[in-house]
RNA sequence: GGGCGGCUAGCUCAGGGGUAGAGCAUCUGACUUUUAAUCAGAUGGUCGCGGGUUCGAAUCCCGCGCCGCUCACCA
């Protein structure tokens, strides 16, 4: 059992059911994978499905006021991950994504255009913002719209819930009114971890200004019913407001989030470590949805931060660049994403890479999938945790195991990183070069191929050391000056070239540039970083036997023949 | 000040009462040494400190020490 798991927040609510059955139950093991071990947590926790739940309710969401960046994202697939685990062991699941879009615009981002048209929006709801781009109803809609567009691409598609229709709808005018109607009781609450307690004249709501549109109002009144009444700071203005009908009001984000949880009946929502302490907004959301709202409060956990390596370092930086899941899909196929985050239990900071960390990744996952498949054998308790960790990053139609039955074709990244090099970022030439690839018999894994190999361009244009990268020359560039004896070897490459280079393969080609250089009397070593230079114009580069065999007779002449 | 997490091999971390683990690094060997390539093997740790429980503690309990995060505005 994890410790973390069992922390002061759910404590008064799982212990009666957790001593009833499943901590006295040694016959089941305990699941490996997080998402199944907090999928069982919320089973018995909650309770069994019944008339009265039909379902397991799963919460994610979070205030559209910027772009949405793979922070954020590690909320929304952490609880995909646990729908995921309920729905693999049997369940019902409802996975809800709600947007606070009708939370105040505080400030602006460093990465929107049109900053000073922003700026006069500053203090009204962000669905009241324009979108910053022209294209969309709103800036929240803009904020939306991005992450809604690329969920799917990572297999994540939840109900979206927009609050901003719906509080202007009054839907939530029961919950606000309970609100008032408790407020000595969510005053208290709050009260306890503040340094400076709440003044006199404070409300369990927020009003935007009828004659503003801004939420610099005071609450004046509130007639114990439905009839509210506040005082627009900047006109002066003052007006009393039916709860039932009104589109003005709503609750602080303290006491917005437990009502939300009572009116969706949410089961499990985890939280991001700066909601998750004492004192802070999960912490009194718990109470005040079990002592104002009637209701026990959602399974959760706490997840970490991410943070990024190889590029910039902070996934928002104040200058403008956002690290998204877009960007990360630049580099990482989509299963490799999920991986990244089914693989790092949520309490575990980690960096999502893009410097050479990169081509690790891809070589775990890619180890991952053959453990997975039984293709590489380890510990049968590794075995079980990779396998799985993996059907976890598979999604869609053909998820884990795949339709095919067999392994999907693995194309090492650096390999192909090589091959796409060679080739200019031609994509279907570089998959030509693998020798494994059949386009007969693998045209279903096509499209994966190639978005692999999409992200592997991409890296290398845009990530990639310059170390790690190079150009192959065409032959138009002026040669390389050469002593003799090494111009003599070039020519002997060349010959070899020219006349054998089909009949060999890596290995032969190897020696061969071995033999060459034996036979000129040039240095081994002096050779390859000649012929490195010769061909891309630095002094080292892949494996020469394979690369010249890779790069084909045709190119390597254009080059080699200027010598 | 409150809360949470970490402290395990040189590095990054896994493990969480029963012989101390992986990857990388290092070293040795192989491939007639080539992008941080591959393969085989080896070295390497008082599991932060001090108590306690136990036949047995890296693991559970108590205390302490660093390091980090977070709340105490807003969300």
């Amino acid at each position: 059992m994890h410790q973390c798991f069992s922390s002061v927040v759910c404590r008064p609510y799982i212990l009666p059911l957790m001593t009833s059955h499943d901590r006295t139950d040694h016959s089941r093991p305990q699941p490996v994978h997080w998402a199944d071990q907090t999928a069982n947590r919320i089973i018995s926790d909650k309770g069994p499905r019944g008339a009265d739940r039909p379902h397991y309710t799963c919460a994610s969401g979070i205030t559209p006021s910027g772009t949405v960046h793979i922070g954020n994202f590690r909320e929304i697939i952490s609880v995909d991950l646990v729908v995921r685990a309920l729905r693999d062991a049997g369940h019902s699941v409802r996975f809800i994504y709600s947007w606070d879009d009708f939370d105040v615009f505080r400030k602006v981002p460093a990465n929107m255009p049109n900053q000073d048209i922003l700026a006069g929006y500053l203090r009204r709801p962000i669905t009241d913002v324009p979108d910053p781009f022209g294209e969309l109803s709103s800036y929240a809609e803009r904020n939306e719209r991005d992450l809604e567009t690329v969920l799917p691409e990572v297999g994540v598609d939840p109900e979206y819930i927009y609050q901003a229709p719906k509080y202007r709808a009054s839907e939530y005018a029961p919950g606000i009114r309970t609100a008032l109607e408790k407020r000595e009781v969510i005053r208290a609450i709050l009260d306890e971890h503040r340094t400076t307690p709440l003044p006199d004249d404070w409300w369990p709501v927020s009003v935007f200004s009828r004659f503003s549109g801004k939420d610099t109002t005071k609450v004046v009144g509130w007639d114990g019913e439905w009839g509210l009444t506040y005082r627009c700071e900047e006109t002066g203005e003052q007006e009393t407001v039916d709860l039932r009908v009104t589109d003005l009001v709503k609750l602080p984000w303290r006491v917005d989030w437990p009502m939300r949880w009572k009116v969706e009946g949410v089961d499990f929502e985890p939280a991001g470590k700066e909601h998750h302490s004492a004192g802070g907004s999960f912490d009194t959301a718990k109470r005040v949805v079990a002592d104002v709202y009637g209701s026990a409060p959602p399974v959760t956990f706490k997840y970490d931060f991410i943070s990024i390596k190889g590029r910039g370092g902070k996934i928002s930086s104040s200058t403008g660049e956002v690290i998204g899941l877009a960007e990360v899909l630049e580099v990482y196929e989509p299963q490799i994403v999920r991986y990244l985050f089914a693989g790092t239990r949520p309490n575990a900071e980690f960096a999502i890479s893009f410097d050479l960390d990169v081509i690790k990744i891809y070589e775990d996952y890619d180890r991952c999938e053959r453990i997975a498949f039984g293709v590489e054998e380890v510990g049968e308790k590794r075995a079980a945790k990779e396998r799985r960790t993996y059907e976890l990053s598979q999604f869609g139609p053909t998820s884990y195991p795949p339709a095919v039955g067999r392994m999907p074709l693995q194309l090492p990244f650096r390999t192909l990183c090589n091959y796409l090099m060679i080739t200019a970022g031609d994509i279907d030439a570089a998959l030509d070069r693998f020798a494994e690839y059949d386009p007969a018999v693998h045209a279903d894994e096509l499209p994966r191929l190639r978005r692999r190999a999409i992200c592997a361009w991409n890296w290398i244009t845009s990530c990639a050391p310059e170390d790690f990268r190079f150009e192959l020359k065409d032959g138009s560039e002026p040669p390389v000056a050469l002593a003799p004896q090494e111009l003599a070897a070039v020519h002997a490459v060349r010959d070899e070239v020219s006349s054998r280079l089909d009949s060999h393969d890596e290995k032969s080609m190897q020696e061969r540039i071995y033999e060459i250089a034996h036979e000129q009397g040039v240095d081994k070593r002096r050779i390859f970083a000649v012929l490195y230079d010769v061909l891309i114009g630095k002094e080292r580069g892949p494996r020469l036997g394979g690369f010249l065999i890779t790069i084909g007779r045709q190119r390597l002449l254009q080059i080699l023949d200027r010598y």
